[in-house]
DNA sequence: CCAACATCATTGAACTGTCAACTATTCCCG
DNA sequence: CGGGAATAGTTGACAGTTCAATGATGTTGG
């Protein structure tokens, strides 16, 4: 058997660390999926926009903002703006100051919609993520992300809208 | 304005950490994709499940042991096989011992796909995630990693079989 | 001032993953 | 041994994402 016939190209440390890291990139939004898929038939994609939208002021926000927020394609989030404002989550009106720009407004049912899914969702992020790690880990884990996104996102478009 | 009106449901310390995991966790995959896509026309998943086949004894797997490894359902695997054998990277086979599973088997241009596929992978991986990372973080990436799949995959299915 | 270019957003087609239904085989146990 | 349950895999319909094309409005420099 000749060593390059294989296509390993990691050294074992870092297969060590990549390979899980793989299995945790896959599941991890899965489950977060499912459960909010499971209670209120909504993505996390969806809920971190009816949710980015019940913080901003007036409870709307231009599509391209929301786009930066939820780190998104405007054509992505053009189809689950559709979406939810089928179930009447959402409603698209027009920008008093830009006539190209479209402004999408939570309503009250969409309002309800995201008060009512928090708190499972909270629980199902804590139960997979924060109580699986001490409090040093957790600590490890933000700056860990944090140096993450700075590669990922230089901009940093993604994290300044979010912590607001 | 009434605090229960909005929906925050996690401390301020965990949306500092979550905030930018969702989009560690949108974007890193994302790109992984991007670069394998772009390169070679693989998504991450072909990628993975050519890589595992290549490291078999015999090059070849049976359907369901392929899917606990790249941790797929069947369908999924099932349509990607599918899409990868019409390419000719992969092969169906029968099973001698049982009739009613299916052995997958790499082909010669499926092994040497993996093969040229790999070194710009790794070097993708390397500069988005182990490259922003110094030696100790790399260690507690690996712990947390660990920690985290510990819930999302009780059975350790997964790291199982990867870390042959 | 107006022609080029940039920005904002939507749409439809193609692709991937999910879910439920289905076929075929094997296992288990009374 | 025989019939019901479990296992292995495939398939087709559906939902969400991407990509390229399009339209409409805004901005800017000659």
């Amino acid at each position: 058997m000749v060593a390059s016939q294989t296509p390993r190209g990691f050294t074992d440390d870092e297969r060590r660390t990549w390979a899980p890291l793989t299995a945790v990139l896959e599941l991890l939004p899965h489950q977060i999926d499912a459960q909010l898929l499971r209670d209120e038939e909504l993505t996390h994609f969806d809920y971190a926009t009816l949710s980015m939208l019940a913080l901003a002021e007036g409870r709307r926000m231009r599509m391209t903002d929301l786009a930066t927020g939820v780190n998104a394609t405007l054509s992505r989030l053009s189809h689950a703006i559709s979406r939810l404002e089928k179930r009447g989550f959402v409603r698209r009106t027009r920008t008093p100051d830009d006539a190209r720009a479209t402004t999408v407004q939570l309503t009250a049912d969409g309002h309800r919609k995201v008060i009512r899914a928090t708190p499972e969702h909270v629980r199902t992020v804590r139960s997979f993520v924060f109580d699986a790690l001490d409090a040093e880990q957790r600590r490890q884990l933000h700056d860990i992300t944090a140096a993450l996104l700075a590669r990922l996102d230089p901009e940093q478009r993604m994290l300044a809208s979010r912590m607001t």
